[in-house]
RNA sequence: GGCCCCAUGGUCAAGAGGUUUAAGACGCCGCCCUUUCAAGGCGGUAACACGGGUUCGAGUCCCGUUGGGGCCA
């Protein structure tokens, strides 16, 4: 089995084409098949320089590797329709020498005038084959004008067409329908039906799996198929994903395309664990997270459903958090070095020099992030006193009577703790409380929000295990002079 | 405008005529755990678009309406 995914490279990895993507090669996958790569850049004025390579990249994070295509090549090459052209011009004019095409040698103009009358009579503007069977004169007359031909591909006008779509079923078209449509433009670039069948056929693609936009072209395909009598692969149409109001997504939208989420710190995992479930469920639908390997395993055509789904990134967080906390903290830490120096925490250098130190802060904040992003944000305080307290924290805790003589006595009874260990400190701090007959968490809050900045965060002693005994006396001493200073205590009401 | 596709909770989604007083997941709410927040556990909230048929019986089949999406221009 062979089949392919063929983006035209006028931006980034759509959301939407991901999973046409990854549809593609699970299935191929699946069976044992060939899954392609092949990049329609036939519109070479709209093509973005190096979005193909952009486009591969994201492939490669993904984890999606392909068979043929772009630099891994292929007996079926070359991959790129820019460099194609000339066949289907070769086929363009068979077709037109077996007479299933002709030339048409309207101008624009011409047939412009013509959808307009045709609009005015309230008709279905179409096509009306006025070049259908021009006279050897008449081509004369044209050519001499100057005039450049298109080709139009002759196709019936009665009877209908039957589309057999794996996931829709019989799609049935009218063949009146559908006029004479052009396969090759006058200025010698092929239509996108036309070169799509060429590369598709030619590719010896055996299933065409694409999204569900496609449908209403396929009966146009068919017949191109047809009349170059070649085999008809089989069709798949696969449901569009949506924007969250439901329309067809786009740069307003926000977060869409692969690159985004990956510069917003979501593993690859996550991400092709949550696009593989809009549009497919496995036998047992209540498994969600899934492996590639094992999405591979389930894969089957039979289970994607017709109906358009809305992506939802909270969900897709989600099981980003979930994933996040499958990995080690060996593998997380490869992920966060990269973001935590361009969040300005380190050098590369700086930050592996105490990978012991940093494994212990990944697994403090392993539990509470999302993604690796939120991870580096709510690590930065590790590596530099807060810069300001959490104002609701501050009006709460920082006011109230003795604060800041409890902040002192537990900056003093961490100086004094010999061996840093967890148990030691948090004895330290047990003892305090217990002396001053007070509730820990009148102790713990105010302290917590005195070394972070924070009301929120890992267990406090284990923060204090991390930050260090000279970095957590200061910062005590440091809030103590803060609320004395500002004459906080006693003014909550104020 | 014509044609095509689609229609179960806010979102994903199971359901292939009776097993459904309609799974599961995200979200949301509550409780438990707990030094906080998460995570985790438990519980709750919430849906078959509408109208006609077919059938002993319809979320499941048919038709229409409405709504959404797409293609062609």
């Amino acid at each position: 089995m062979r089949v392919r995914f063929a983006p035209s490279p006028t931006g980034y990895l759509h959301i939407g084409g991901a999973r046409t993507a990854l549809f593609n090669y699970l299935f191929a996958r699946h069976h044992g098949g060939k899954f392609i790569l092949r990049i329609e850049d036939t519109d070479t004025e709209r093509t973005i320089k190096d979005s193909a390579e952009k486009l591969m990249a994201a492939f490669r994070w993904l984890g999606l590797s392909w068979d043929e295509g772009p630099i891994v090549g292929g007996p079926k090459g070359p991959y790129y329709q820019s460099q194609r052209q000339d066949l289907y011009r070769k086929y363009a004019d068979e077709l037109v020498a077996k007479g299933a095409a002709y030339k048409c040698y309207c101008t624009p103009e011409e047939l412009a005038e013509e959808r307009e009358k045709a609009r005015l009579e309230r008709k279905a503007p179409r096509y009306s084959g006025r070049c259908r069977s021009l006279t050897p004169e008449e081509v004369s007359r044209f050519e001499a004008e100057g005039r450049k031909p298109a080709i139009r591909l002759r196709t019936p006008n009665e009877g209908v067409t039957v589309v057999h779509d794996l996931v829709h079923g019989d799609v049935t078209f009218r063949n009146e329908e559908i006029a004479d449509f052009v396969i090759m433009k006058s200025d010698g670039f092929p239509t996108y039906n036309f070169a799509c069948v060429i590369d598709d056929w030619q590719m010896a693609l055996t299933h065409v799996i694409r999204a569900d936009e496609h449908l209403s072209n396929t009966p146009k395909q068919q017949w191109i198929y047809e009349a170059l009598g070649a085999p008809m692969p089989k069709f798949a149409h696969v449901p569009m994903i949506l924007a969250p109001d439901r329309s067809k997504l786009s740069k307003r939208h926000g977060a869409q395309t692969v690159e985004e989420f990956m510069e917003k710190g979501y593993l690859p995992e996550a991400i092709l664990n949550y696009i593989v479930l809009l549009g497919w469920t496995p036998a047992d639908s209540t498994r969600e997270i899934m492996s590639l390997d094992e999405m591979i395993e389930l894969f089957d055509l039979d289970r994607v459903s017709s109906t358009p789904a809305v992506y939802d990134t909270t969900k897709m967080t989600w099981m980003n958090g979930q994933y996040l906390r499958m990995k080690t903290p060996q593998e997380l830490m490869e992920l966060y070095i990269p973001v935590a120096e361009k969040f300005g925490l380190g050098s590369e250098a700086e930050l592996r020099s105490r990978t012991g130190w940093l494994e212990k802060v990944i697994l403090a904040l392993r539990e509470r992030s999302k993604t690796i992003d939120e991870m580096v944000e709510s690590s930065a305080f590790f590596y530099r006193p807060p810069l300001k307290y959490d104002e609701a924290g501050e009006r709460k805790l920082f006011t109230k009577v003795g604060v800041a003589s409890l902040l002192k006595k537990g900056a003093l009874v961490l100086s004094s703790v010999e061996d840093w260990t967890l148990e030691n400190i948090e004895a330290s701090y047990r003892g305090l409380i217990e002396r001053e007959g007070i509730k820990g968490g009148d102790i713990i809050h105010p302290t917590r929000l005195a070394l972070s900045g924070k009301t929120v965060g890992p267990s406090l002693f284990e923060l204090i295990e991390i930050l260090g005994k000279e970095e957590s006396v200061a910062r005590l001493e440091a809030a103590a002079s803060y609320v004395e200073d500002k004459g906080l205590e006693g003014s909550k009401k104020a």
